[in-house]
DNA sequence: CAGGGTTTGTGTACAGCGTTCACAACTACA
DNA sequence: TGTAGTTGTGAACGCTGTACACAAACCCTG
């Protein structure tokens, strides 16, 4: 008996399989258009078809939802900085190919932060979540997480000695800050409806900068 | 008569005579401990002493008021801004007098998101805020905006020949960045906590970084 | 100074949200 | 087969933003 036949696509048995999931990946889609603050756990229930209280068998409550989805954002970014580097050419001078890796994975993240601005945005929604930024669930195929990503790009730019050692200690959150902020006034500042060519260019004369500066 | 007598601070007279003001005030309040999500109308309404729906004659919705209060707050970090502008000594040098405004430009921004963390989140709150941020309203004294000062210190250090003149153009957005970015981080991202001598320490790196790689 | 019109605050209501809790359906293991 | 544990249901609570009819206070004109 399916009810009177104009139920939604109920489910066949009582008990989903695997609700976690489901909830994570509707929470997902909810910060992809919308940012963190779209992402509301009656909506997700609704999309998964299952009562809102359900939702908590799987999460303490509408924040720890939340939290997931901000993993599952930074992981997204980590891969999508890791396929900026995958990208490169395996050029012959180290020195050169460190600071073409250092400019990939800024711009993996800026490209990042202007193709998904409402996951970039969840990404760094929840408040705890750089700073244990070390779990594998915020990292990308390498195991490496966006930040860490960004230090082993500085890693390399030492061991190339382009980076004076002494400079190394805390340099990815100078870098880090500089395109953080960029990738903000792309999404919403001033610098938001930029087209992708004058962005990019944007990126470059920034992450320029930085190399200069750093 | 008034009421049992175990009413709170009730108004006299019926009208408030003010209540604009007294709501934004309400709501920068909230906004300065628990930043834009705590601007809760309801709650600023009750602080005040007046119904919900009062607030409905002066705030098209709870985003205007938050609107007004984000508003409100660009305005306050100008002043903080200022205030370090006018902390400097008059100096001989143009060049270093010019770098010297530059440095506290962004020093008094970085300080201003240290110590009114709630209100600087929610300057950059409202989508448009930015955008448009021209409005005396978030102007400090000099009636300049935070980014109208950022403009001008860099005009000044094209003027004592500083910056070449050629570079000037969006500069503000690499200068802007960097330092917003830092904000972020020292909020509420890996460098939260940080007391105020390593936290000025990292502006100071961070701006050093600015000022080579501008 | 009398009265009408406009502004501004009141009271009540509604839908949507997060969250709780008793209960029911299913699973797994003895 | 029975029984304990897991997982989804249903109804409820208090909170939020918002709408609307009504009432009080001010203002202006005669």
């Amino acid at each position: 008996m399916t009810d009177t036949g104009i139920s939604p696509p109920k489910r066949a048995t009582y008990r989903h399989g695997d609700l976690r999931r489901a909830l994570l990946e509707a929470g997902t889609e909810l910060a992809r258009d919308g940012g963190p603050d779209a992402v509301v756990l009656r909506e997700a229930t609704r999309r998964v078809g299952v009562v809102p209280s359900a939702a908590y068998r799987h999460f303490a409550d509408r924040d720890a939802l939340l939290g997931a989805v901000c993993s599952a954002a930074q992981s997204a970014l980590a891969v999508a900085m890791e396929a900026e580097l995958a990208g490169l050419a395996r050029e012959g001078d180290p020195a050169d190919a460190a600071r073409a890796r250092l400019r990939a994975v800024g711009t993996g993240y800026l490209r990042f932060a202007q193709a998904e601005p409402g996951l970039f945005q969840t990404a760094f929604s929840a408040s705890d979540n750089l700073r244990s930024a070390a779990s594998p669930i915020r990292a990308g195929d390498s195991g490496l997480t966006p930040f860490q990503l960004l230090a082993a790009a500085l890693d390399e730019l030492v061991e190339a000695d382009v980076l004076p050692r002494e400079r190394r200690p805390g340099a990815e959150f100078l870098a880090w800050s500089a395109v953080h902020g960029l990738a903000m006034l792309l999404i919403d500042g001033p610098l938001r409806g930029l087209d992708h060519a004058r962005a990019q260019d944007a990126g470059r004369r920034l992450i320029d900068m930085v190399e200069r500066g750093l």
